[in-house]
DNA sequence: GTCTATAATCCGATAGAC
DNA sequence: GTCTATCGGATTATAGAC
């Protein structure tokens, strides 16, 4: 903890976890640390590049939770530790996860800084590596893991977009229930056989679509 | 647009669609409507009321969007078309979207007021109402219409967020046959049916969980 | 490397004249 | 019902002394 950087950012994560984005100002910033406002610029540039460096903190924090219990046997259960994982950091950590999938509007930039989306494609890499894993086990049906994997995420993180908005009438225990048993659809699928059969006819007509950039 | 509260309402949604929740000033505001800051006052307790009226405006587009095509004659036609509704709302109008999914934080409001509230149990009971038809139909497999709504909601919410975030590296036209083949999968379950069916068993074995407050 | 002082804006909201 | 004037506060960021 010697880096004055490392300093600001531990006081700007405690400074915006605790008050939010629009919380989290220059000067309150510099309160925290114990200096007044104009010696922050010494270290970061402005608060943009506070903000960048809290993102790519959240990152580093949420790449943390997914990879723990990797070392699993089988590939099913590496998804498995994997998504409880991705549900832990979400919940244990909800501002965490909030920054990390704001658009740069709201963050105040034109653009997320490249190093950032990079980090993003890992992960994304990470799940895709998860999915094939799974299709080659035998556990997922054959098909572009890419695809599977973004469905699986949309899911996922449709639900813990809406919980965190309050829109869902439950506690946080209610809450893993409910997204083990709504995946548990997604695994099964929610059409009887006659229609989801005609559906996937449809769609088979049509041409790929899909090119992620970044989780 | 005699009313003076519609007239400042309309100037409200253009300054909020053109710069964002950040570039809606009072004064601002004031100036679009040609008149000065305190005038508006009169009309408005303060800019929370606005914002409140802006989410209500939100609100009665989207229903309109999903309420299209609501007198075609099969359940099956009725869900699509309030899907394909709702997917159009969410492409044609990003930022009435993100209003209407805004947390009560992000709109500086301790929480939603009631009335609006109302309105997003109503569109939520409209889902459950397409899909209870469909379940009757056969369409859709058996179970809870409010659990089943949430799934397909979370996917498509998920996605659309995703989407509006730039993390899905497609133009609109690959984004809607991307929503269309991840539906298609969410239909007929990703997982091979040995692994699907245990997955099941397992899940049945825990307490039903849910309840939705709004959609 | 940190400070004081300050520039330059912006904000929501109100008092009181007309 | 609208105005002028203003209060009281916030913000990012910089200039220049020490």
């Amino acid at each position: 903890m010697q880096d004055p950087r490392e300093t600001i950012l531990a006081c700007a994560s405690e400074l915006y976890l605790t008050e939010g984005l629009d919380g989290l100002s220059m000067r309150k910033l510099a309160k925290e640390v114990g200096v007044t406002a104009p010696a922050l610029y010494r270290y970061y540039d402005g608060r943009e590049a506070v903000l960048a460096d809290l993102v790519r903190e959240a990152h580093k924090v949420f790449i943390g939770y997914i990879r723990r219990g990797l070392e699993a046997p089988t590939p099913l259960e590496r998804f498995k530790n994997a998504g409880d994982g991705y549900l832990d950091f979400a919940l244990d950590h909800p501002r965490w996860f909030a920054i990390m999938f704001s658009g740069p509007e709201r963050l105040g930039m034109d653009s997320i800084p490249e190093d950032i989306e990079a980090m993003g494609c890992a992960i994304h890499q990470f799940w895709n590596d998860r999915v094939n894993e799974c299709m080659r086990a035998g556990v997922l049906k054959d098909g572009n893991p890419e695809d599977v994997s973004l469905t699986m995420w949309a899911h996922a993180h449709g639900l813990l977009q809406l919980y965190h908005q309050g829109r869902l009438n439950t506690d946080e225990a209610g809450f893993r229930r409910l997204v083990e048993e709504s995946s548990t659809r997604l695994f099964g699928g929610i059409m009887t056989d006659a229609y989801a059969d005609e559906a996937a006819r449809d769609i088979a007509k049509s041409e790929p679509a899909i090119a992620v950039r970044s989780a």
